[in-house]
DNA sequence: GCCGTTTTCGGCCCGACTGTTTTCAGTCG
């Protein structure tokens, strides 16, 4: 059964929202929001406690996420729901377009989506209205084509939810699956997704059974093999049942890409064979169908991990059994970018350290923000505080290394909080963009070659910034970047966050080509967030990374030696 | 709505940026 957590801060911040859209006291939108965060942060599930023991949580949302864990809403939200039109929630998806401006467009000019605000601008019904000059026009439209970019695709972290969740409500059925996995690109670990494709072998029974589930809103398709839903986030489920006989050959069919799999059907064809989903043939005769490894080595090729498996050199490398061997989750010995309590993460250093220790990580870094991000509210005297906090902390954990760091922000003109002297007190750098994301190409360059060339900064934190269906990444020559990490020996963060996925992997790609090296961390600011590494190591996996690539995948003396050496 | 070495009321991370404003409102992190 899935968290409780999670569901219950959506609920919470969803009525967050459309308290503050209704006009509600903004102190008591940050209550409820606080509270879903400390809620989604908390490392056990809230079925198991008592919600008001959660900081954050007083006897007014306690009653609330009650009422939520009982019946799956509450009263409060369910008045709101009704009483905010829904056009108005819809125009504050547009990125620059708040509260206050999605009000006014749908009762002054019955605006209701982006598509209707595109069409007024384009009508230029907005010309003339109060507070819409010609540039917050531009902005607005920029705002719609962002969202619209973003195509119905989900971060893998929704996705890989789902799936999870679909698969156990499936697994606990009367007549369970023979065998269940997700393939597509979920299966190759893409960042993104657009549909969740869903293999079975089983009884008819499977499908309907995802057909009842309350988050299907819509049946798409209903047949024999194939049953394709809608589900309340919009995203498409396909389920497919397939002969037990057949499962390897559909597994390659559907994890796909496209164009790798043209390259094996190919292969096939010259040899005078067959490759489809249901096996690979020779006229009538099967030659290999049961397994991947199977139909992989028929066609005289290594088994290719699926996220290698989009036509970007792995068939040829596979062919002449050169695939390289892969980071493994199980690769990555600490994390080195992680927030606690002292800045904006929600956990306390002790809860931090104690969860890490859990992982098995034989480093651990604390890398809470520095001064020049105000909002944080950091001094060099709470730093050094936590400092000696995290050495006494250190006796209780001889099998794993506490490292104090920091994640400095990268200034418009790439400089960053602290001079070298107080930065060489610290033992990881983490440097980072927050602020001024639309600085030209070549301002932006220069500022990140700037950061990469300070002495004081170890690792580029989630560069481009993005956030998935949120922010696009920033503009810069990143082989320009590359080359100047490459040269001062600066590492480029894979951050795990999967609304982040940053650096992606077309970028991380191009950067190893230059030489460059990586860090898979969590940017984790609760407890449960420390697990996200595994998001990181899809996408260094879709780069082809090695575990020499990676510094956190190193051992802890090289590591030191790496963090020691002037760059 | 939450919280308490400012403790049961009165604060709440708050500053920067943008565009439009001629003194500020909205949005963001």
């Amino acid at each position: 059964m899935a968290r409780s957590n999670e569901a219950a801060a959506e609920a919470l911040n969803e009525y967050a929202e459309l308290f503050a859209l209704d006009g509600g006291d903004p102190f008591r939108v940050r209550s409820y929001q606080k509270a879903a965060k400390a809620i989604a942060g908390h490392p056990r599930d809230l079925r198991e406690i008592s919600v008001r023991d959660v900081p954050g949580i007083g006897e007014a949302i306690a009653k609330k996420v009650e009422e939520f864990l009982a019946r799956g809403g509450f009263r409060q939200l369910d008045a709101l729901r009704a009483k905010v039109p829904d056009g108005v929630r819809r125009l504050t998806r547009i990125p620059s377009l708040g509260p206050k401006t999605a009000l006014f467009l749908y009762r002054e000019l019955g605006i209701d989506s982006a598509e209707a605000l595109a069409d007024a601008i384009a009508a230029g019904r907005l010309k003339g209205v109060k507070g819409m000059g010609p540039k917050t026009v531009d902005n607005l439209l920029a705002g719609i084509e962002q969202l619209r970019s973003s195509g119905g695709r989900v971060h893998r972290g929704i996705a890989f939810d789902l799936a999870q969740q679909v698969i156990a409500v499936l697994g606990g059925q009367a007549s369970p699956p023979e065998r269940i996995a997700y393939a597509g690109s979920l299966r190759r670990m893409r960042e993104t997704v657009g549909d969740i494709d869903i293999l079975a072998v089983g009884s008819p029974g499977l499908m309907e059974a995802l057909r009842a589930q309350p988050f299907v809103t819509e049946v798409v398709a209903a047949g024999d093999k194939k049953t394709s839903v809608r589900t309340d986030r919009g995203l498409q489920i396909d389920l497919r049942l397939v002969p037990a006989e057949s499962w390897g050959a559909a597994l390659v069919y559907f994890t796909g890409g496209k164009d790798h799999n043209v390259r094996l059907r190919e292969i096939a064809v010259r040899k005078g064979w067959k490759l489809s989903e249901y096996g690979l043939f020779e006229g009538e005769r099967v030659i290999a169908a049961a397994t991947e490894e199977d139909i992989y080595a028929a066609l005289g090729m290594q088994w290719v991990p699926p996220p290698l498996r989009e036509d970007m050199g792995e068939v040829e490398a596979a062919l002449k059994h050169e695939l390289p061997e892969l980071v493994q989750r199980a690769d990555l010995k600490g994390d080195l970018h992680t927030h606690t309590n002292l800045t904006d993460g929600v956990a306390s250093l002790e809860e931090m350290v104690a969860a890490a220790a859990d992982l098995g990580h034989s480093y651990y870094a604390v890398t809470d923000h520095a001064p020049d991000l105000a909002m944080q509210r950091m001094t060099l005297d709470k730093a050094l505080e936590q400092r000696a906090a995290l050495e006494a902390l250190q006796a209780k954990y001889p099998r794993m290394r506490l490292l104090h760091g920091t994640e400095l922000n990268i200034g418009p003109d790439g400089s960053v909080d602290w001079p070298l002297e107080v930065l060489e007190g610290f033992d990881v750098r983490v440097a980072s963009v927050h602020s001024h994301f639309t600085q030209p190409r070549e301002e932006m360059t220069r500022r990140f070659i700037a950061a990469c060339e300070n002495p004081g900064v170890h690792i580029i934190g989630h560069p481009t910034t993005r956030k998935i269906g949120k922010r696009p990444p920033v503009d810069a020559d990143w082989d320009a970047v590359f080359d100047a990490a490459a040269r001062t020996g600066t590492v480029l963060e894979i951050d795990s966050f999967p609304d982040r996925a940053d650096l992606p992997s077309d970028l991380v790609r191009r950067a190893k080509h230059r030489g460059v090296r990586f860090s898979i961390d969590s940017d984790a600011h609760a407890v449960p967030h420390l697990g996200n590494q595994h998001y990181g190591v899809g996408i260094a996996q879709r780069a082809a990374l090695t575990p020499d690539d990676v510094i956190n995948a190193w051992p802890l003396d090289r590591l030191l030696a790496h963090l020691a050496a002037p760059t």
